[in-house]
DNA sequence: AATGCGGGGAT
DNA sequence: ATCCCAGCATT
């Protein structure tokens, strides 16, 4: 075995790392691309996504010029939707300051929108070579461990420790393969539970192995759970059968992207008084006039903070509706290819508007028999 | 320093 | 059910 930790780590990833897209070439917009994609994302699911996205954006300037609805179209599915408006921004700004080529250093790089700490150590040690740490969720654990920090990962103090002690295991030589074979190794050895210390390249380094603490580290107070928020959203047609949309608030869950008129309800509205609550949403929201009808679908959708439980109410429109760049009609089958988020998707199909989705996310194949 | 922000897979 | 994922911006 190597005598070092960060050879020993190399030669484990060099004997198993996996043939992932972003790593077959190592352009600095696609290997940004990447990284975006996977903050807070599996590999698994990011991957048919990117290629998706390479398909189409194949290089920055590309990016760089699509209009915004086609980039969030892209993304849709994928969730934290901030991401690719700010990668939007960010390519743009690549593109108008830096001639196209992304900046090399640090700082530069991590003062565009969308590039943090993490994001700006992992594209430039992958794609240029610097020796950057970039620890994500992955290399978190496995510094925690290697180290025995025995601090709550949930407070700032001991991720910078975990940092810290990132940078200083980093070698000149091979820094971007460094940090991805601490990720992978996070990502299938060092895993939460139950951690495969047999399969680990490194175990004669880790302290909390030498300890007997691999099995408690890293602690976490855990997150309270997500209440659950009541929504009621309206399916209204027009005379020929199409189906309103609503551009979502820029700011706030689900910002700017496209789904059915909808508003959360407060405690203050009981039961009875949904149906009339949402009728004063659409003429203040939207300068819609409608007569809201009973309930058509429910569907519940989980996030992160919090659950809806959405309920679809019918409703006639009394007058025809104002036209504007916040407000769209789609027939049944435009519907059925329309980027919408998955809680709207789902509560389409709840009523039987379109037919429930394929399971592979991005590729919305029309009519597949 | 804490919170908001998607969606899905593993346990 | 709970955790957590190749995190970042905002407050």
């Amino acid at each position: 075995m190597a005598d070092t930790l960060d050879r020993a780590l190399l030669e484990w990833y060099d004997s198993r790392r996996r043939d992932l897209p972003w790593r077959r070439q190592r352009d600095p917009y696609r290997i940004w691309v990447s990284e975006v994609m996977l903050q807070q994302t599996r590999v698994e699911t990011a991957i048919p996504y990117y290629l998706r996205w390479l398909e189409r954006f194949p290089d920055l300037l590309s990016l760089a010029r699509a209009p915004e609805e086609e980039v969030l179209a892209l993304w849709s599915g994928l969730g934290y939707y901030s991401r690719a408006r700010n990668l939007h921004a960010a390519v743009r700004e690549v593109a108008s300051r830096y001639g196209g080529e992304v900046p090399r250093d640090p700082d530069a790089f991590a003062a565009l929108p969308g590039v943090g700490e993490y994001t700006a150590g992992a594209v430039l040690s992958i794609a240029y070579g610097l020796r950057l740490p970039a620890v994500d969720g992955n290399a978190l654990r496995v510094l925690v461990r290697l180290g025995a920090l025995e601090g709550d990962i949930t407070r700032t103090a001991v991720r910078r420790e975990a940092v810290r002690l990132a940078a200083r295991l980093v070698p000149e030589d091979r820094p971007g393969d460094f940090n991805q074979a601490l990720m992978e190794l996070g990502g299938s050895v060092c895993v939460p539970r139950r951690p495969r210390c047999g399969d680990c390249p490194i175990t004669a380094w880790c302290e909390a192995r030498r300890r007997g603490l691999e099995g408690v580290l890293p602690r976490r107070t855990r997150r309270p759970a997500a209440p659950a928020v009541p929504l009621a959203a309206a399916l209204i047609r027009d005379g020929s059968g199409r189906v309103g949309l609503a551009r979502r608030p820029a700011v706030g869950l689900l910002a700017g992207m496209w789904g059915l008129p909808a508003f959360e309800v407060g405690a203050e509205t009981p039961a009875g008084a949904v149906a009339a609550a949402l009728e004063r949403h659409l003429e203040e929201a939207h300068g819609l006039r409608v007569r809201v009808g009973p309930p058509v679908a429910r569907a519940r959708h989980v996030f992160s903070h919090r659950t809806w439980e959405m309920t679809a109410f019918a409703g006639d429109l009394l007058e025809a509706p104002p036209e504007g760049p916040g407000w769209r009609w789609l027939t049944p089958g435009e519907l059925e290819g329309f980027p919408l988020p998955r809680a709207f998707s789902r509560l389409v199909e709840a009523a039987g508007l379109v037919p429930a989705a394929p399971a592979g996310r991005p590729e919305r194949r029309r009519s597949t028999r």
